[in-house]
DNA sequence: CTCCTTAATGGGATTGATTCGCATTTGCAT
DNA sequence: ATGCAAATGCGAATCAATCCCATTAAGGAG
């Protein structure tokens, strides 16, 4: 099955309609590595000849958001917030504070510790988001060589 | 020595000049239990009593965040952010999706998790955040009982 | 395929948080 | 006490995000 009609699916899922702004903004959200703002979201697809408007990019993301086909990550790229596309695994981050370059990893080592939260705190945990922040391979080198 | 000491000490060492605003939002973000924003700190400073304007809070924020006296938080209050004082251990914190309530969280589970991905991707980690979210035990019963 | 209903969109105006510019005040070193 | 740079106040400016409303288009019924 190809993409645009797994799209096509979700989006008939959640009773929204398959217009092709919302295919084209799930392409690039599902091209990127990195989350994304609305604002370079609007400029890729400015940039692929797709005419749109920033209401548009803002709607889209929001009611995406809401039906949990996307999500908006808890860092910002200052004051600006990111989005992302809800992949099978979830992701935590590498944030780069120097070049602001973002590492998804997969792994998750925080089932059990999760857990014992919930029991302390009656607490019921549905999602959890883990950012680190440092420096990447390149800007330690940078670094070194100063 | 008493807490104003201790902050002018703080800013002194970071060659700040000790004014009363500094002391004073210091003050509210040591007795606040969760984090606070710009705003939240305003109201509670004028409710003292405390003639102060939003410029300086937002400008005393930035500076102790930069010298890493304070933290902004990664989640926001929407599109709000949010600060809280850093304390001698660090936190994470347990976020009701429902009610706001925020559980601050003591342990931390992450040190070998951490060094494993510094390894593979040469990266440097010099801080992380995580946040949990979901439903408190108030706001789990409330559910229950409907 | 055509018609119809209603969701989706464009684009401009608006809001709301945060930042800036500049005149004035205050901390603090001497 | 004096002088100067840092900090502040207040209003203006900025910038992301939201709202409004007239127009367009998705997609179901026939
Ligand atoms: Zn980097
Ligand atoms: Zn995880
Ligand atoms: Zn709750
Ligand atoms: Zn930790």
């Amino acid at each position: 099955m190809g993409v645009k009609n797994r799209y096509s699916k979700m989006l008939k899922r959640e009773n929204l309609r398959n217009t092709s702004h919302r295919q084209s903004i799930l392409e690039v959200m599902e091209a990127s590595k990195e989350p994304v703002s609305a604002e370079t979201l609007y400029l890729t697809l400015r940039d692929k000849g797709i005419s749109i408007s920033m209401s548009t990019v803002y709607r889209a993301l929001d009611v995406l958001v809401e039906r949990n086909i996307i999500a908006k990550t808890d860092f910002t790229d200052n004051n600006r917030s990111l989005f992302e596309i809800k992949r099978e695994e979830h992701r935590h981050h590498l944030v780069c504070v120097k070049c602001k370059k973002i590492i998804p990893v997969t792994e998750c080592p925080f089932h059990e510790y999760a857990s014992a939260l919930e029991e302390r705190f009656g607490f019921s945990i549905t999602s959890h988001k883990l950012e680190m922040f440092g420096y990447c391979r390149k800007c330690n080198k940078d670094s070194d060589e100063k």
